[in-house]
DNA sequence: TTAGGGTTAG
């Protein structure tokens, strides 16, 4: 197996050029290799000019290269300027420099020197190509890197450089062009499928990967730990368990446990299979641990959705002293969004700020996503703001998060600035702008950009962007034509479509069309509580008790349970849990007494508690009673009386806010005065001065 | 020469 190699430098300095009174055999090897510094090198640069040594070819190849790669951490300036100096650069004096400017990430140079090299007619030798080649790859430029292969088939060369060649069109998106280099070389050498390999992965090509892998061993050609890897990343994307456990196995009898990154990629594998439990077991048994065996843990918890276990991990990590990179935090941040865990995401910010971390575009735009889901829109923006390069993922959750806050013209407007920039919009951008719409009530827009995204960027609807086009024209009270929109899908409605049109027929009061729509949920979605509870409260708001306890006793006839409503208060880092009529928090008493004091004040500002939000079964007092004791009225009258007057309640709950929570908290807001941001399992409602950001509709 | 971990929606 082929390892990266080390330059150690002995430790021995070179006090002062007198010490050097005769050049051995190898200059490079005894005295350049010593040099550790500029200023080392100056000293035997200058002794080489004294003795005019300098004039001799090999003893200045030998100083640019220890000027270009060997010293570490330091610029390509003192290298250009004894390059500049050589008379007439031969092939390997070039060499260096291109070698140097690749591995130094400035391709580009790389690149504009290899030209100055063909204009000089200095004539390529077989170390040239594979390090131009590599700069392409990183530069994905295509166009120059055919170029240099129809040079390396001129030169002769060819062989030897196929795999680079693999690599680079690959790299630049050619997959197609890697499979016409792989074709003609020999298939006895494990480094050419190797490269075809990692060249399968970079395109994501999984199935390919495996076809080629069995292909392999039909031959009966020989895999490494680098086979292995690439075979084990598309075995992870195609969730094949049962290949992912041969590899584990066979890594085990053979041995290769000791290998981080194949241990790491079959962590990594088990993860992405569902296997968490299981990742975590091999993860605990390794001996040596690096970022990248931490990240793959943490992110394989993250994408379970997993996220208390990924602070645990990332707080472990922490303790190990293994410093998190951006891949780490983007994992984590990713899991604070979901929780709502301002606090956290907001010391990862910290943490990017203080240790001055690029803020590229994936890392800037799950913090703007995290932002975004806590509720905090202006800090999103900041963050927009300040990133210097934004795709379309960073404008998608720019215009999502903002529709999300009720925020919709302004998530439009962002929408007008894209296209202005010619960022292409992908099909979840459309799911952003439609639910823009939707929440700016902005019913004609709406259907005008439905169109639109087939017509002017061909993508297809999905059942997401029809759920959007029936919340749009739900929400306007054009439940009829949402209904007959439905009808009319190409596509098989799935519940969150029909769930859709049952919120709009709570809203809008339409018993008829709930009906037809609870027959179709049953039908894909029999055990869902929350459709039973909408319409029995689409019954007794209109009066039809009886009917309301039907719907409900059917339901519990069937054994569905209702799904418990819980919210969540983070204060001071701590997180505090409530549900409907908790008597078993520790704080019970003192936040019923808080509970109890809000809604008199409430009340005296106008607040009618709402019993069709109450249990069926409660009668009279006890039914205001069941709705005052509500998660959610819970956790803000704690809020209430925790925090200092004028800061902002922050609340997160599982299941859609009531409408008496809604109400109550419009007025809550009001009369003492806080913004209370409430993120229920749909959007966010952003409570100020009487009113909230949702427009009443949610 | 080839290699492991990451972002939007649902």
């Amino acid at each position: 197996m082929a390892t990266t190699t080390l330059h150690h430098f002995p430790s021995k300095t070179i006090t002062s050029p007198t010490t050097i009174t005769q050049f051995p055999e190898n200059p490079k090897t005894l005295i350049l290799q010593q040099c550790k510094t500029t200023k080392d090198l100056n000293q035997v640069h200058a002794h080489l000019i004294k003795t005019r040594l300098h004039l001799n070819p090999r003893f200045t190849e030998n100083l640019l290269e220890s000027a270009a790669i060997l010293i570490p951490n330091t610029t390509m300036d003192y290298a250009l300027s004894i390059f500049r100096n050589i008379n007439e650069p031969d092939p390997s004096a070039y060499n260096v420099m291109i070698r140097a400017f690749t591995l130094k990430k400035s391709p580009q140079e790389a690149l504009i020197l290899y030209q100055k090299m063909h204009e000089n007619s200095v004539q390529p030798d077989p170390f040239t190509f594979p390090c131009t080649l590599k700069a392409c790859s990183r530069l994905r430029a295509l166009r120059e890197g055919e170029q240099i292969h129809a040079q390396i088939v001129k030169s002769g060369f060819g062989s030897k450089v196929n795999n680079t060649l693999i690599h680079m069109y690959a790299n630049c998106g050619k997959i197609e062009f890697a499979c016409k280099v792989f074709d003609g070389t020999s298939k006895s050498d494990v480094f050419a499928w190797n490269s075809m390999l990692s060249g399968y992965v970079r395109s994501e090509c999984w199935g390919e990967v495996l076809k080629l892998f069995d292909e392999m061993r039909d031959m009966g050609v020989g895999f490494d730990e680098v086979t292995l890897i690439s075979v084990l990343t598309s075995c992870g994307r195609l969730a094949n368990i049962e290949l992912g456990e041969w590899i584990h196995e066979y890594v085990e009898t053979n041995g290769l446990k000791g290998s981080v990154n194949l241990v790491t990629s079959i962590v990594d594998m088990y993860a992405k299979c569902g296997y968490v439990d299981k990742a975590r077991r091999l993860f605990e048994e390794m001996d040596r641990r690096d970022v990248v065996a931490w990240s793959a843990m943490i992110s394989g918890y993250s994408q379970a959705r997993k996220c208390k276990e990924v602070l645990d991990v990332f707080r472990d990590m922490q303790m190990a002293k293994v410093e998190p990179n951006e891949v780490t935090l983007v994992s984590v941040l990713s899991c604070c969004a979901v929780l709502g865990a301002l606090e956290t995401g907001k010391w990862v910010h910290f943490y990017v700020k203080k240790k001055r971390m690029e803020l590229t575009v994936t890392l800037g735009t799950v913090l703007m996503d995290f932002y975004a889901k806590c509720g905090l829109m202006e800090s999103a923006i900041e963050v927009f703001n300040k990133m210097p390069f934004k795709n379309v993922f960073s404008w998608t959750v720019l215009i999502q998060g903002l529709a999300n806050n009720g925020q919709g013209k302004r998530a439009l407007e962002f929408y007008a600035l894209m296209r202005e920039k010619s960022i292409e919009p992908n099909d979840v951008t459309f799911i952003g702008v439609l639910s823009a719409c939707s929440h700016a009530g902005l019913v004609d827009e709406g259907r005008e950009f439905f169109v639109s995204m087939s017509r002017d960027f061909g993508i297809d609807p999905r059942t997401e962007h029809y759920g959007c086009m029936v919340d749009i024209l739900g929400r306007a009270g054009l439940i009829e034509e949402a209904y007959q929109f439905i009808k009319n899908m190409p596509i098989q409605p799935n519940a969150v479509i029909w769930r859709t049109l049952l919120a709009s027929c709570r809203a809008h009061e339409n018993v008829e069309i709930g009906e037809e729509s609870l027959k179709n949920l049953v039908q894909l979605e029999p055990m869902h509580s929350g459709d039973y509870i909408l319409v029995s409260n689409i019954y007794a708001s209109v009066g039809r008790l009886e009917d309301a306890m039907k719907v409900m006793n059917q339901m519990r006839e069937k054994g569905i349970k209702k799904t418990p409503g819980c919210s969540l208060i983070e204060l001071d880092g701590e997180i505090y849990e409530f549900f409907a009529e908790d008597s078993v928090s520790p704080h019970s008493k003192e936040v019923y007494n808080a509970a109890e004091k809000m809604i008199k004040k409430i009340k005296s500002a106008g607040y009618m508690p709402n019993a069709a939000d109450a249990r069926l079964d409660a009668e009279g007092d006890d039914k205001e009673a069941s709705v005052a004791h509500h998660s959610e009225k819970l956790a803000i009258a704690l809020g209430l009386i925790k925090t200092r007057p004028g800061t902002t309640i922050r609340i997160s709950k599982n299941l859609r806010v009531c409408s008496d929570c809604h109400n109550a908290t419009k007025i809550i807001s009001k009369v003492f005065s806080r913004e209370i941001v409430v993120r229920d399992r749909n959007r966010f409602h952003h409570f100020k001065d009487g009113s909230c950001s949702c427009n009443d509709y949610w």
